[in-house]
DNA sequence: CGCTCAGTTGAGTCATTTCAAACGTTGTGG
DNA sequence: CCACAACGTTTGAAATGACTCAACTGAGCG
């Protein structure tokens, strides 16, 4: 395996892109074109603070980038999270965030892609357009699960579901074993992507660790029970859109969940 | 004044439009001249259930329309609200929404526009497509904002934000008068969209009328002191987007929120 | 005039927060 | 290699914001 590089997040991000959007070869290839230049970020180094304006996307090579907002009086909430093969602050290419920043949540690599070169690119390859908007939109549909889940749900959901969604997304982009991925985030971080304090986050995971469905040991995630967890977190994939090109079968939320696990997650 | 009528709710939508990107005249003109056919819509009635794919945009003529989630034991999240002069599920244009349902909070009306025309339009007007793509991204800003104010705000933040935030869309859209606008909610859905049950929503409501910070009599929303409320809500507009066409002067949080104040509301 | 739906209120309970302290791990410099 | 500092995790006890349940009131509509 090794340490893994720009090349391998570039073409899972590609890989990504074509799960939504069709590509052509010369689409492809034009991504693949694209400069690489290599940021290292520490954790909670931030990138664009909530005022400024930001002038580029993140590739994440590794690690894990936020986009964070917060109250006046210093409670943070974790709007989105971006991991390897993802990209982050693509909408703001065509609509600039505000009031919202994005910093690494852990020790990062990212690659810095100015919005010029994303929109020149964009202007050349029409498909490239259009993938890159649904990929913007897709962020969007996340957001949308995640605020049903923070305003609807029990922590016990809440954290599972969050670790569900996790755990597909990981494994989409090849950096989820069969039963467990590493989750670079501290309880801490966990409560403001789920907006409980981490004591709870801290109770929360102590009770799905001794129900035996989940164990959270040292930023690795293990799923002992995926059926079992997916049912308690009300976990339903289809909106991550990943693994169909265009509107497929319809399945039952059970059959949906049980097919994107990890192969001998069992 | 009289009955609003759908050419005022599209002007209205063309200068939203026109808040954040640039539209020629032919744009405008390719805009109005949109086949306009009105459906009428009783309270709470269904225009796309969660598992159904939808093929349509709404323009809202009158009335409310909800984006809506909900969890496997029927509670509800309200994700989006669509004012007059706004439109319902662009997005799904570009990426067909799952697990949302649209219906209208109360009775409505509104023009159903198929996304086959939007996208007949897009393809025509490249300034239309992006003006579109835009009105999407806007709406997932709105999407983060409520993230933050469910996730880390308490009730009598979220109701006054909430309050705050559709004040300055009905605004926008000439539905709102210098101290009050009427805002077609039952308690319970505004529980929907705020997480809380409808009981702390009356209570908080009690409270804030005791405060002399805000009223709603039947529907009607006043608010009686804008400054005091949007402090009460940490509200900053900007994240709106109305009022400016690209990146103008940085500003303070509490000068833009009262500049947008209604006129006359002090 | 009675029916239905929305708003109001009270009392008791529960999930989550707050505050505070202890413990374990990791990395660093002497 | 040890000591220490910094950080993250774990635990307990008390406080609290929001929920539940249940009843009552008021408004709109046929």
């Amino acid at each position: 395996m090794g340490v893994p590089d720009t090349q391998q997040a570039l073409s899972a991000f590609i890989t990504r892109l074509r799960g939504h959007s069709p590509l052509d070869d010369g689409d492809c290839r034009a991504l693949m074109a694209l400069p690489l230049r290599e940021i290292a970020l520490t954790a909670r180094q931030a990138l664009v603070r909530p005022t400024q304006k930001s002038t580029h996307a993140w590739l994440v090579i590794e690690g894990l980038i936020g986009r964070i907002s917060q109250t006046d009086d210093g409670l943070r909430q974790i709007q989105a999270l971006s991991a390897p093969g993802e990209i982050a602050n693509v909408a703001a290419m065509m609509l600039p965030a505000r009031l919202c920043g994005f910093e690494a949540v852990t020790r990062s690599r990212v690659v810095a892609i100015s919005h010029d070169a994303l929109r020149g690119l964009a202007a050349d390859h029409p498909a490239i357009a259009g993938a890159l908007m649904r990929e913007a939109l897709l962020v969007k549909e996340i957001l949308a699960q995640w605020l049903l889940n923070i305003g609807r749900r029990e922590a016990r959901a809440k954290v599972t579901h969050f670790l569900c969604e996790m755990a597909v997304r990981y494994q989409a982009a090849n950096r989820g074993g069969a039963t467990s991925f590493v989750l670079p985030m501290t309880q801490e971080q966990l409560g403001e992507a789920l907006a409980l304090t981490p004591v709870h986050i801290n109770r929360t995971l102590k009770a799905l660790r001794e129900e035996k469905l989940v164990e959270v040991v040292r930023h690795e995630v293990r799923l002992f029970d995926w059926p079992a967890v997916v049912a308690a977190a009300e976990f339903d994939p289809s909106y991550l859109r990943l693994a169909e090109q265009e509107e497929g079968v319809a399945r039952s939320t059970a059959s949906a969940a049980t097919r994107i696990a990890p192969a001998g997650a069992r």
